[in-house]
RNA sequence: GGCCCGUUGGUCAAGGGGUUAAGACGCAUCCCUUUCACGGAUGAAUCACGAGUUCGAUUCUCGUACGGGCUACCA
């Protein structure tokens, strides 16, 4: 039954977003995966019924696909080691539960929520603000350690709300290799005794997880930061029921850390930048949290992006395209340190992403910015020409709006204060002279433009510079776009000729 | 409070006993460009602090400080 094959797995819970965060998780997952020509599965954890959250699944699986990070087997993918939901293999936990308690390294717990509330208040002092369920309070609690046999049974056979939790040695070192942190060890003594089994039945993570992971035959677990505490339960688990040689390698994420702290899906609209991988709105309160999709960025760039974060190969190159990530990717170089999110340098890597594109390959996203305003955008031939003419002044897809908007409509709207005070009889002249000029223009291309209007400028006493701007303004609006004469040329001559007649008329 | 993980410029970071301590983002100034960008150049760090090991510590060890995470019948 078990193979070398490399095996990961993402394990997301599908309680809202997909935040940074789990998008690097999957990142890393699939790197690995793809470079070790193993397997990416995609594993719901959703134990927690009470945190159910509709279209949450649907929702990672749209990501991961915008994102280019599709699993090999999961609930959408199918495989053979399904079900991928943990809610539809309830029935397989509780076996391991009850082989730890008969083992001895497990207990049933009675204790009713109420109890372990008055538990927590009566022992809490300020030495120690949390107490918790661990070796030297639950002696004082009921459960099959403290209740006599007949009693325990009883209670069992009633139907009594229980619990499975682990029973932590009392004072033994569990330690583990990561795969970034190296050697990390623990002191059970300072362990609580995690819940397993709760008591509607399903398991907790802690349980979850580990029979899910040998069950599925995960070779390598990725997971944040956050986990390492919780790490020596597992370790535990995993030597009680399966053997420690089993077990798969450790690599715990260092976090992504926000302005204050870790990044949380809470928090996803208050930063000022998203979060998300895509738009979130919130089943409850509507609310939309706007994504990195919807915000402009490109997949490629936006992985590129995460998987820096946290890595590098030790070269100083920055930009990986996904199959350069897959040949370079390394656990062991990933930072141990967690790092500040930085929106700015997220930015700049969409942009060196634009930049060096081909057209053709961004032409369905800008048209999507476009349609969006209600620009319409019909002609392949020409959106190509715009964006090949534009895309270095677009650190987002939706900066496309303004910088390509004028190339198929008119502006609206005209910069007329950088115009107005300097204009004067001569500018005018020039400029009826330009429209006559271009009318009779038969070829039209930029170089000829320039001269053209160059030369009549002269003729004029004008400088370039002096009716360069104003030309800019009649075609453009503003104070921006590329070189104003491959403007011209792209918009045509009967268009060039309208905007600049059309503003001629609103100077009047 | 306890436990765990971390700490190289504002941010991401390379380097892991002897270096002028890479590079990128951002910022500032300049060049290019008679718009805005792109591109190019230049500028900015006593490697958290204190001990120790050593001929020599940013690099190794130990403390301290600071930051973060965990401390639920959540993941």
């Amino acid at each position: 039954m078990h193979t070398n094959k490399v095996r990961v797995r993402f394990a997301p819970s599908p309680t809202g977003g997909l935040h940074l965060g789990g998008v690097r998780t999957v990142l890393y997952n699939y790197l690995f995966a793809r470079q070790h020509k193993g397997v990416f599965i995609v594993r719901i954890e959703d134990t927690d019924q009470s945190r159910f959250v509709p279209g949450a699944e649907e929702y990672i699986f749209n990501c991961l696909k915008w994102a280019g990070l599709e699993p090999d087997e999961s609930v959408v993918q199918g495989g053979k080691y399904g079900p991928y939901r943990q809610s539809e293999r309830k029935p397989l936990y509780r076996k391991y539960a009850e082989q730890l308690v008969a083992d001895g390294h497990a207990y049933y717990a009675f204790d009713t929520p109420e109890e372990l509330d008055k538990m927590r208040a009566d022992f809490k002092t300020e030495q120690n603000p949390s107490p918790q369920y661990d070796q030297h309070i639950r002696g004082r609690m009921r459960n099959s350690l403290t209740l006599p046999p007949e009693e325990v049974k009883h209670l069992l056979d009633s139907g009594a709300p229980c619990v499975i939790r682990i029973k932590m040695p009392a004072d033994e070192v569990v330690s583990f290799t990561d795969m970034i942190r190296g050697e990390v060890n623990f002191n059970t003594s300072v362990v609580d005794d995690k819940v397993l089994l709760k008591a509607d039945g399903m398991p907790t993570y802690h349980l979850a997880v580990v029979a899910d992971d040998y069950l599925m035959e995960i070779t390598h677990a990725f997971r944040g930061e956050e986990w390492l505490p919780s790490a020596p339960v597992h370790v535990l688990l995993w030597k009680y029921l399966f053997g420690i040689d089993k077990m798969p390698q450790w690599a715990h994420l260092p976090l992504i850390l926000g302005p204050n702290g870790k990044l949380s899906k809470r928090d996803g609209a208050k930063y000022g930048f998203p979060v998300f991988a895509m738009n979130w709105t919130d089943p409850k309160t509507n609310e939309l949290t706007e994504g990195f999709k919807e915000k402009g960025f490109l997949p490629e760039a936006f992985i590129n992006m995460l998987a820096l974060l946290g890595w590098n190969d030790g070269t100083g190159q920055e930009i990986f395209t996904k199959d350069e990530l897959i040949e370079k990717f390394s656990m062991e170089r990933v930072h141990s340190g967690g790092a500040k999110f930085d929106y700015e340098k997220a930015k700049w890597f969409n942009h060196e992403w634009i930049k060096q594109s081909e057209p053709a390959k961004l032409r369905q996203q800008v048209k999507q910015v476009l349609a969006a305003k209600n620009i319409p955008a019909a002609d392949d031939l020409l959106l190509d020409k715009v964006i090949l003419l534009v895309k270095e002044r677009c650190h987002l897809l939706t900066d496309f709006a303004e910088q390509a908007a004028f190339f198929f409509v008119a502006p609206e709207t005209y910069d007329m204060d950088a115009v107005k005070p300097k204009w004067n009889e001569s500018k005018q002249l020039f400029f009826t002279e330009i429209i006559r000029n271009f009318e009779l223009a038969i070829v039209w291309n930029a170089p000829d433009l320039e001269h053209n209007f160059k030369e009549i400028a002269a003729a004029n006493h004008l400088k370039p510079g002096e009716v360069l701007l104003p030309f800019r303004i009649m075609l453009v609006g503003g104070k921006f776009g590329p070189h104003v004469f491959d403007i011209a040329t792209l918009l045509g001559k009967q268009e060039t000729i309208r905007r600049i007649k059309h503003f001629l008329s609103l100077l009047q």
